[in-house]
DNA sequence: ACGGGTGTCACG
DNA sequence: TCGTGACAC
């Protein structure tokens, strides 16, 4: 539901600038023989020519719409050029847009705050560069009036006119005129050089609206497309709005407008002004009444927010009707490609912007076919997010198993047969959110992972961290063997195609600037991690074990509260987590000195990172990732110390806990509780790779070695020993 | 059985 | 907080 803002009183500048069927562009850049063609882009074409989600100009001539399909399309506009969305891991890959979005940004950002609205849409705050201009070098006084300026669309200004230019031109340089309509004027020269400087440096046509504030600016970057740029001059937004169609404004495209036509009888958005505010609220509630009676006078307080980066990435795909998902095995399977994509893309986002995702949601849709309650919606379910893509995968397949069960409800199914069950997913996806960037690049970055490793993570993580990723999912059919691609690659960095022909600048300049200097990527941090960050063939053991589907997790009941998954095979992951270890200490060292001999020289930096857990190393580049980052996001703060995190030792991981209630069914542990965390914690110890201990600082040596005797093993909560978090395996109470 | 795949926001 | 629903392109 919309809500209102209050407008400021000083009068803004903002431009909204929306790409032209964007899509299609980045296209025709790539097969250059395209351009000026009717084309559209079309996502999967085997079925009616695929669906339509980009038309250019030529083909819409013809009446191509988007949401044809392909079919449709070829029959209005037989010689349109038809172009694929690209495909990866069986599902329409948008990465080449999102990079290309981000080349558009980045060049946007120049002139004032930028807000990335979508993948082909940016608002700009203006104001302070307008202001600027006009205290500097204001439009009357320039010799000459940039070109692309002087074909903007003024409205109101008189169109009948012999020199529409000249008309034009006068109206972006009078003296005479209202504050307001100079600052306007400004930004419509600034905005008019930002689109050629845009089309000159990547080659992308965009139309743009400038307004006081976003709601008309995007208004108005919509009224003349492509390529042409439309002003709102304060004085006539009264006309611009009057007798528009309600459905128009953005946020009454869809239920809301409806209601306003059918309920109301308001068509136009001038209809809208008869309705006082009470009346609009005692219809709509407070906040849903009050913005639409400023709506309706065109006034929006909506701040340009700062942010050039989406706040969360999914990745997800739909399976409509006969393809629906009928068994765990192939939901499984279309997992760990989306799992996978999305780890890649969370990998590429944490190398380039240095942030770090920290929820996992997964959604679904799905049918019941023989069932009373059949429109149920299956329940999204969301987690603490691990990095590395078979932990994505595994906590994927442990939501949606936790999604299934309260989505069939009490409901008895036999979801291990391969025979048809009664219930089909037809939408898979899974996103993470919760994306903050860190205060300083690696060094905190590292911390974050080590937290993560140890259960002192910054999200609660599961307290049995280290255990996890080792209870496959058993075969739930026959169906998983047929044609499906189990057996994953080693991990695979985004394409390196998209970034060929045009580089794709990073959207944080001073943060690509660090980057370049660190030594140890974060890519190769996680490359050198080792298999639980490179592979993912557990899905494929999976398939050959026989243990429940919807059970990967266990109950301990008893003291301690605490819940653990089943533990097979706890060696597995301990050793693969140890070379990240390695590699993150000497990259940590790396990064610290220039150094060949790094024990000694690294200790220091590495103990103040271990032990003390302000936020040091993020002053001075704090101030600028705020501005670039969601303001409200938490920033220093948002990095609870390990120390703090570790409070939380005593508490059961609570989203586990809901999901195990639905999984139980399938049986416990035969230990009792305390046998069972006994034998997982000498395991551990056994198991740690002495190569890995030498290569640690003295200091730290020491701490690990002393650790390691268990009767002498340091007070784990003791805050600033912070190297038994490093190696701690659970958080058992 | 299809506009798909993504993304943001507000509410309870 | 999480999960849902609405909206947009």
């Amino acid at each position: 539901m919309p809500v209102a803002r209050p407008e400021s009183s000083d009068a803004r500048v903002v431009a909204h600038i929306d790409m032209d069927c964007f899509y299609v562009q980045v296209e025709q850049r790539k097969l250059p023989e395209l351009r000026g063609l009717p084309t559209a882009v079309v996502q999967y074409n085997s079925w009616k020519g695929g669906g339509l989600i980009a038309v250019s100009y030529e083909a819409r001539k013809y009446g191509v719409k988007r949401s044809m399909r392909g079919d449709e399309a070829k029959q209005v506009c037989p010689q349109i050029q038809l172009v694929q969305v690209p495909v990866a891991r069986g599902k329409a890959d948008l990465n080449l847009y999102r990079n290309a979005g981000s080349e558009v940004v980045s060049i946007l950002a120049r002139k004032g705050r930028c807000e990335r609205a979508s993948i082909d849409e940016v608002y700009l705050d203006l104001t302070d560069a307008a202001e600027t201009m006009l205290a500097e070098t204001p439009p009357e006084s320039m010799e000459a009036i940039d070109e692309e300026a002087l074909k903007s669309h003024i409205l109101g200004l008189n169109v009948d006119v012999s020199d529409v230019k000249e008309n034009v031109r006068e109206w972006l340089c009078r003296n005479d005129a209202d504050h307001r309509d100079k600052l306007l004027a400004c930004g419509a020269l600034i905005v008019a050089e930002l689109r050629m400087q845009v089309l000159k440096e990547t080659e992308f046509s965009c139309s743009a609206g400038i307004a006081h504030n976003k709601m008309l600016a995007k208004l108005a970057s919509a009224m003349n497309k492509p390529a042409q740029q439309t002003v709102v001059p304060f004085s006539s937004v009264k006309a611009l709005l009057e007798p528009l169609p309600i459905k128009k404004m953005k946020q009454l495209g869809g239920k809301l407008g409806s209601s306003l036509q059918s309920d109301l009888g308001v068509n136009t958005v001038g209809d809208l002004l008869q309705f006082s505010e009470e009346q609009l609220q005692e219809r709509y509630g407070i906040n849903t009444g009050t913005w639409l009676w400023n709506t309706a006078r065109g006034i929006s307080g909506e701040e340009v927010e700062g942010r050039l980066l989406p706040k969360s990435h999914g990745s997800g795909k739909t399976f409509p009707g006969p393809r629906a998902l009928r068994t765990i095995a192939s939901v499984q399977h279309w997992l760990n490609e989306l799992c996978e994509e999305l780890s890649e893309r969370l990998l590429s986002d944490l190398d380039q912007n240095k942030r770090i995702a920290h929820t996992l949601t997964l959604h679904a849709r799905a049918y019941k076919s023989s069932d009373s309650d059949s429109h149920k919606k299956f329940p999204s379910k969301s987690c603490p997010l691990r990095y590395g893509t078979a932990k994505i995968q595994e906590d994927a397949l442990i939501l949606f198993q936790a999604g299934l069960r309260d989505y069939l409800g009490s409901h008895r199914v036999n979801t291990q047969g391969s025979q048809h069950n009664g219930w089909g997913i037809t939408a898979l996806s899974v996103s993470a959110s919760k994306i903050v960037s860190t205060p300083s690049g690696t060094c905190s970055i590292m911390k974050y992972f080590h937290g993560q490793n140890t259960s002192c993570s910054l999200s609660k993580q599961s307290p049995d961290r280290f255990i996890q990723d080792t209870t496959p999912l058993s075969p739930s059919g026959s169906e998983s063997h047929s044609g499906l691609n189990l057996i994953e690659p080693q991990i695979e960095f985004p394409r390196e195609e998209t970034r060929t022909k045009y580089a794709v600048p990073t959207l944080d300049q001073q943060e690509q600037k660090r980057n370049d200097q660190g030594t140890c990527s974060i890519r190769k941090f996680f490359h050198d991690q080792g298999p639980s960050f490179s592979s993912s063939k557990r899905g494929q053991d999976g398939f050959t074990q026989e243990n429940s589907p919807l059970s990967p997790l266990v109950i301990h009941s008893g003291s301690g509260n605490c819940l653990r998954p089943t533990q097979t095979e706890p060696q597995r992951e301990f050793l693969r987590e140890e070379p990240g270890i390695k590699c993150a200490i000497s990259s940590l060292e790396r990064q610290n000195q220039k150094r060949n001999t790094s024990k000694e020289k690294g200790t220091s930096s590495i103990l103040r990172f271990f032990q003390s857990q302000n936020p040091s190393c993020s002053s001075g580049k704090q101030q600028h990732d705020e501005t670039v980052q969601d303001t409200k996001a938490p920033s220093s703060s948002g990095f609870q110390s390990i120390s703090d995190s570790c409070s939380e030792w005593n508490q059961v991981e609570p989203w586990k806990e809901s999901l195990v209630e639905s999984t139980s069914s399938s049986g416990r542990s035969g230990l009792g509780h305390d046998e069972q965390r006994r034998e997982t914690w000498s395991y551990k110890i056994d198991e740690i790779d002495p190569t890995v201990i030498d290569e640690l600082p003295p200091e730290i040596q020491k701490e690990v070695h002393a650790w390691l005797r268990p009767n002498k093993r340091p007070n784990i909560a003791k805050r600033g020993s912070s190297i038994a978090h490093y190696f701690l395996p659970t958080k058992n109470t």
